[in-house]
Order: structure tokens, then C-alpha cells, then sequence
DNA sequence: TATGAATGAGATTTCATTCAT
DNA sequence: AATGAATGAAATCTCATTCAT
């Protein structure tokens, strides 16, 4: 009976995973070392060996975990042929399904309610993320109104706003789901939404 | 007397007022009995006169300040007479003002952040806050299928969809905005989102 | 029986005392906080309630146990008048009774171990310990090579190599001691160091 | 076969030099096994393979380093014919330049330092190192009484009083000389306490 | 024999809570 | 009623030592 494996290349991800999970549901501060370090099945001083402090393992949990979503989304999409309205519905559709599939919901809650304690990593965020999703939605929109398929209007703002849902549903579903009704599913008040935006926007 | 019921002295309130200030801004954990105390202008005993414990008072935060805040809208547009379009702008524009004049942009990041630590607090807030702003929304669009304002709809799951961009607002101008664009305003995301929404939802 | 005494001034002397003693015998790293505050008879709390940290109790203890010493000696030496050579004996006798009436033989011991860990420690006493008594004794033996009781010499070296012994015995005394002959005294040594000395520089 | 003694491979050796330069500058404690095996070009396990233990590897180090070292001056002075001032004068200077030059100057430093810690190292080093050195002195200070060169004296407390400045110095080197005046050189410092000691003794 | 990944005991530090004053 | 000194449980992080490879 071993007392312990050697793993040195799965232990990195099975750590960031378990922080993941843990972080994502409790927040970094009630988070505790011993606690990723159980969920990850080694020791407390493993999770040393791997990540300097708590705080460069919460970092790189966002930066490792998020960048390939991220360019997951703009590799399906880069060669999209065919209507906008189509392809916004395919991006916000993707966009949930990629989150969700990759146990991801429980990131945005996390820079949010920590923003002021990692400004470095906020920003990264910001930028990498929020701002990367946002040119995506924004240029669908601009070729959407040149395509004459939408109105003309502030596809900045526009953009802005059908982000802001997708954002606090992704919230909602860590946070709030088990507290509030039920039956009520993120995947339908995003048909909703979209049905909305188009409504909207489409002329 | 229910236990958010406001004492006849001042100090509560002025605990209160600091425990909102600085819960709001650097998280529950992060703030200390010690910083509310000195915000306060009071002393560490003191606060333990007046609330058992730092969770009580968080607890107590919540429910003091959001209830009126509830009421405040429920009361001012319970005499409205008009058109719904007008009146969900109203409502919509008068949720903003309301929260951002009383402090209490924080409270949703608080909420969605320490959900699972405070499970009470959390179907608190989403019976006696979330439920009964939907339920104001869900009659205006209700009322306004009937006059014939707007198509016919899901109202619920459209009320959702308006509501959570309201919520993610608030949550982005207190841990967001001073990562992001700096010339975005919320007035103008939530001018942008009515516009959006009363195009898709009007007949 | 009550939990704790309220004992707010004379908390820091007592933890001072307390950290003296365990500093001078264990060195710093082997002390722990835990020790200290068991010596003065707090909680561990207690001892960070009137120091930031180890360290700055360690600078602390060398800080203010020192400096009244020195003073004490250059105090008790001003107002001499009379033979250079009763002097340097006096100061000699004099230092070696103040330091080890305050229990401070092991602060050489803990500067020479220590010094690289704190560099700003080890330049306050080189600047305010060892060059300041050696300012003094530099000054008798100018004297009295001037009042022709002392043959011509190099005082600064001169100094140097009386106070090299005499810091080498408070060394030997904390740590050595009770390793080597019992019935050895420093007294003994600084008589017979004085002797030597002063057969070789007086007239 | 004693524990101190020289293992025929080449590992064990570079280990200790590696062991002498890190605990001679850090001390015991801030001393990393690891930094020890990186210096020796080995890994951490290598290290344990010839040395059970942290402190057995420190005891080892002073007994395997200072032994040989006490040896070749025993042995360079054994055959010496001639004044016995001279003979005093050659110990003192063969002493520091032997210390010196086989890096040993931080061993007096870490005794004193650990003295509490490693008690049979310190009754070793107090009889195998101090009083082996103390022998010497002592045989030529009464040679030179009987001989008509010194005047009689108390030469077991003389030649402690001469010794302690020496072991001084040398700890002044590793430990105070970059916080102290720059110009200030053992050497002089030694041939200054020759200068003074000889004057005091000589007939 | 050699490596270095993995462990876990133990240290420093923080801070909600208590309670002498 | 108010204060803030005192406590001690709990968290992060270190590192000597072990042991799978």
C-alpha cells in the first residue's frame, strides 16, 4: 500500500481544478488551502510545491482556465458564412455551452467579488475577456446593420447590454439557483433573451 | 418584532450605515468588526452591543436597508395612471436612482458572493427582493398585453431578462467600472437596454 | 477568578523582558512567539497586540534595552576627575556590571548571530553600542598618552583589542560557560585582561 | 571508527564544504537543506543518503573541518626551537591565517550561536578546539616564564584573555565587519593585541 | 546510488469575540 | 452603556524528512 504517487504533470491541473470547483462555490477568502488540497486528493505543502501562494493559484486558476475558452469561442466562429442573425444566436448559445461544459459559471462571481483584491487580474479579465467577447458581439452587429439584416444603432451599448445578461445568468445559476424557483432554467431565459434582442434589433 | 425592525437609538443606524459602506466595497470577510467600528465612530465593544455577532450583522444590513428601498418603489408607482411603456421606463429608471442614492449598489455583489454562507439572508433576498420587483414587472407587461401594448409573451421569463441586466449593472459599477472603459455610464447601458426592450416587446 | 488582568503599561516591559531572555539564550529563529508569551504570562495575541511582528520585537527588545545602558555608563563616567588609569579601569568594571545587572550578555551573542537577517539592527549598534563605547575609551587613552600616563600608541586599535575581550566574555558567559571550566569567572578575566593592558601601555 | 571521520568518496566532502559556507554565513536554522545540496551540486536526497540528518551534518561539519586544522598547528609548532616570543608571535599569526584560509572563520560564530542547541558539539569544540588551542598557549607562556623572557603571571587566565581576542576578531569578520568602518583589517587588529600583550608580559 | 515529488508537523499571524475596567 | 485589552482558534506558509521512481 503506497503512501503517495508521483504525478508531477497531472497535479497542476488536478489542483487548478479543484480550486475551481472550490473558489467558483465559497469565494477566495473561505476557500482554504487544505480544502483544494483534499479535493485535489494530495496535501496541503503539494499545492505549495505547485503554486507559490493562494493568491498566484487563484490567478493562474482565471488565466489557465479562461484563455482557451476564449479562443475556443473565436476559432468557431472565424469561419462562420451565412446570416448574422444566425451567427449571433450560434455565439450566445456557444458562448453558455463552453462555460457551462467546462465548469466555468463560477468565474464571473469570482472577479467580481474579489475585483479590488487582484486589480492585475481584473484587468486581464477585463481586457481578455469582457473586452474580447464584447468585439466579437459588436462586430456581428456592425455587419449585421451593413447586411441590412438590423436597424441601425449604438452597437457598443447594444452589445453591452446583451452581455450583462449572459453575464449575471451565469451568476445566477452559481449563487442564486438553489435559493430561487426551481424550474427555472438559464438555457430558457437565454432563448428569451435572444428572442428579445432580436425583436429588437432586427428590422 | 421582527428582527430587522430599526431601535429607537441613532447608534444602529450609524453602524449600519458603515457596516453598508464598507461591506459593500471590500466584501464580508475582508471587512473587519474593527474598520466598521472606527466608521462608526464608535467602538469594538459597541457594535457588539447592538448586533451578537458580525454575521447578525450583516444579516440585519440587508434586511434594514432593502426593505424600504422595496416599498419606496412599490409605493410610488401603486397610484400610477397611464400608458405601461411609460411606466416600466419609470420603474426601470427609478430602481436605478433608488439604489445608487441610498448606498446600496453593493448589496447584489454581496449577495451573489456570500450566498452560500448565508443561506437565510439569500431567500430573503430573492423572496422579499428579486421575487417582488419581478412580481411589479411581471404586472406592467402583464397589463400591458391587455391594453394592448405590447405582444404577448412569456412575461415571466421577459421579466427576467430585464431584470438581470438592472442587477448586472449594479454589480459592474461597483467592482467593475474602474477596470473598464471609463466613459461607460450605467444611466446610458440602462437607457440602451429599455430602448432594446420596449423595440422587441412593442406591438 | 478572573480570565486576564487588565494591565495595558506595563505589558510592553514585560513582554521586553520576557523576549530578552529567551532571544539571548535560544537566538531568534529557535524562540518562538508561543514561548515569549508563556514567559510574560499572555496569550500569543497579547504579544502582537504591542508588536507587529517577531522581528520588530526582536528590534524593539535590542532598541530600548540598549541605549539607557550606554547612557547610564557615559553618564556615570562625565563627571570623572582624576587618574586616566583609574578610569579605563573603572569603565571597564562599570560596563561589565551594568550589562550583566540588565541580563544583556546576550545581546552581543544575538547581533553577531543575527546580523545579516537585521542589517538596520546591526548598523544602529555598530553606530550607537560599539562605536559610541569605543568613542570613550579612545578618549581615556588620548588622555592619559596626553597627561604622560600612557606611552605613545595607535588608542584606536588599542580600544578596539580592550573591547574585543571584553565582548568576547559576555559571549563565553551566555553560551560557553557552562560548557567549559566551572569555576572560571569573568570577573577573573576582565581583572587579568586589565592587568595585562595596563603593564603593556603604561608608562 | 569515529563518526567525524572522512568517508572515502569525494560526496561527502563537497557536501561539507557546501554545509560550511551556508551555515558559516545563514546559520543553522536559516540554512535550507536544499541550499545545501544545490551549492554541493547534488540533490536533496543525496544529501540524506550520506547525512541522516540536518543536525548531524552541522555536528559533522565542525568536527571533520576544525579537527585537521587544530593538528596542523599542534604539528607546525611541535618542532620549534627559539624564543619563546617569537614562538607566541608565530601561533597567533599561524592561527588566523590557517582559520582563514580554509573558510573556518564562521565556526566560532556558529558555536556561540548554537551553543544551547548542539551541547555535545559545543563540548566537543570547548574541549577538542578552546582548550587543545589553550594547552599551547599555556606551555609557552610557562616555557617563557622559565626561560627568563616573560614575567611570571597567571598564564592559564593570560593566555584566555589572548585567545578571546582572536576568537573575537574572527567572528567580527564573518559578522560585523560590512556594518563597521571599511578600513579596519584583523591583521592590524592582531598585531596591535601582539604589540600590547607582549609589552605587558615581557620582563 | 541518486533524484526530487510528496508529506505533515509546526511556526507566524489575524481577528471575531469576550470581558475587566 | 461604552471601551479596548486580552484571548485563542484557525489560516497561510515553510521545510526537514520520506520514499516512489
Amino acid at each position: 500500500m503506497q503512501k503517495w504517487q508521483r504525478r508531477k504533470d497531472e497535479r497542476p491541473t488536478e489542483i487548478l481544478d479543484a480550486a475551481l470547483e472550490l473558489f467558483g462555490t465559497k469565494g477566495f477568502v473561505s476557500t482554504k488551502i487544505d480544502d483544494i488540497a483534499k479535493q485535489a486528493g494530495v496535501s496541503k505543502g503539494t499545492v505549495y510545491l505547485y503554486y507559490p501562494s493562494k493568491e498566484t493559484l487563484f490567478k493562474e486558476m482565471v488565466y489557465v482556465l479562461m484563455l482557451p475558452r476564449i479562443k475556443e469561442v473565436e476559432l468557431y466562429i472565424s469561419n462562420y458564412q451565412g446570416k448574422q442573425t444566425e451567427l449571433l444566436i450560434l455565439i450566445i448559445n456557444r458562448w453558455w455551452q463552453t462555460i457551462k461544459s467546462s465548469g466555468l459559471t463560477g468565474i464571473p462571481k469570482l472577479i467580481i467579488s474579489e475585483a479590488d483584491k487582484f486589480p492585475d487580474l481584473t484587468k486581464f479579465y477585463v481586457k481578455e475577456v469582457i473586452h474580447r467577447i464584447h468585439t466579437i458581439v459588436v462586430n456581428v452587429l456592425n455587419n449585421g446593420v451593413k447586411q441590412n439584416e438590423f436597424k441601425k444603432m449604438n452597437t457598443a451599448l447594444t452589445a453591452r447590454v446583451i452581455m450583462s445578461s449572459l453575464v449575471y445568468f451565469s451568476m445566477w445559476e452559481t449563487s442564486l439557483k438553489k435559493y430561487d424557483k426551481k424550474d427555472l432554467k438559464v438555457e430558457d431565459m437565454i432563448e428569451q433573451q435572444i428572442k428579445l434582442v432580436l425583436d429588437g434589433i432586427k428590422k
